[in-house]
DNA sequence: CACGATTATATGTCTAGACATATAAGTCAA
DNA sequence: TTGACTTATATGTCTAGACATATAATCGTG
């Protein structure tokens, strides 16, 4: 996706130009504010058809880096750092991506009608049933990370008799689900004494906590919640005016 | 940006066919691997030119929704929840938005030579100067985040005569320093002393750490380090396709 | 059957136009 | 000066074609 790649890759014309401007922006040589050329400038300076350079354009602007206004011209925008692509890859391939084993196990797997707490967790109002699972994913044999998950057997009936003592319930889940929409929530917190047990680490070492929400069209599938030492671990996300 | 803000907003044809087949993936009418009809059947079926489908599916391409294959037709992608765009606020606008009232408050700045630790945390090579700034975040008088900062005065000499007293660092750099890229990294640490003393919590507590680098076009620009209470502070990412 | 050459086809890019639409800028009257 | 109206213009969308290109499928040959 960078500037050299796409130009090397592809040399068509509408990348040529948009990795034109999109290398101005990023070296300040236009900041932001800067009025862009015209799109007939461009058609003249490329001496191509307005449809070629509007393609260039219009990536641009769904990309954030500039902004089009009717009749005024289009703009660069303001940096918004704001905004960073995390990647919360999948828990064996974010072990094996270290260059270490993944390992497996699970703690503990119960199904029953779900208690107020797991309503609330959830997210549903009618009562129904749900399995619960805790599991603890590790690398090279050592632990790396707890999971303690609620799956909400309306919405993944299969999930009932599926068998997590081999797949984890995460990529069970990427298997049988199509689409769907989630929400991470980061924070960190110390290991009380049944986390610190099950990731082998000291009671008050800190842990770094990701809850994860996913639902499909309104509806929810599961709520997961996994816990990591936080002196080993780290997260990295990742912005890219781009 | 959903589906039906889109519609409402512009029932342009071509944001009408790119809702249509977004809905088909995002309820799992389509699921992943299914092909989706070929662009000349879409244009048979809707009445219009190539280039308004092309469009359409072009943006879905780019949103990860689908993949198209020359020859064989445009394919339901796999869904990839581990890509989530985290919000990471400039922190006035973070704790405004909170509906609190932010305080900012300069502890310490000082410029000087870079020493070894300096350069490897920037990542730089040659020895220069920096400024180093620590400073206080706050929500309504309590302690929201304290902040540790190194900049690079090669790349941004102004900043060796700003007044960081009244305006914080992240943001007078935001304004004086055009487009740039960042990396985050997130962990969690329990506080020591001096951490302590700054959140006014306890030592031991949870803290959440984003430590940001930033850089523009290969160029090392500031080392960031911010520390927020564990318990109170969260991050929250959202995956949405499309 | 295996493998290389050929062909058909779906996507990728591009053109030279067109009309629609939002809006900055200018015009004019109160 | 201010507000209402008009106009010019840049972008937004769309068309009906075109040729390029990657590749799945087919065919032929050893």
């Amino acid at each position: 996706m960078s500037l050299a790649t796409d130009a090397a890759d592809k040399p068509t014309l509408y990348k040529r130009i948009r990795a034109d401007i999109e290398k101005r922006i990023l070296t300040g040589e236009w900041p932001p504010g800067h009025r862009i050329p015209f799109e007939h400038e461009l058609v003249a300076r490329y001496g191509c058809s307005r449809m070629t350079v509007n393609k260039a354009l219009s990536e641009l602007a769904q990309a954030d880096l500039i902004e089009r206004r009717r009749r005024a011209g289009s703009f660069v925008r303001r940096p918004q750092h704001q905004s960073a692509v995390l990647k919360i890859a999948d828990m064996r391939a974010e072990i094996t991506g270290l260059g270490r084993a993944y390992g497996y196990e699970l703690i503990g797997r119960k199904l029953r009608a779900a208690t107020a707490a797991d309503r609330d967790r959830l997210g549903v109002k009618k009562a129904g049933k749900v399995v619960a699972i805790t599991c603890r994913h590790s690398a090279d044999n050592v632990p790396f990370a707890v999971e303690d998950r609620l799956i909400d057997l309306a919405s993944v009936p299969d999930a009932a008799t599926a068998d997590f003592s081999r797949e984890p319930p995460g990529s069970w889940l990427l298997h049988h689900v199509p689409w769907t929409e989630a929400e991470h929530t980061i924070s960190a917190i110390v290991a009380d004494d049944r986390t610190a047990e099950a990731l082998d680490i000291a009671v008050g070492a800190p842990c770094l906590v990701i809850d994860r929400y996913t639902w499909r069209s309104a509806r929810t599938i599961t709520a997961v919640r996994l816990l990591y030492p936080g002196d080993s671990h780290r997260l990295v996300a990742r912005f890219k005016g781009g």
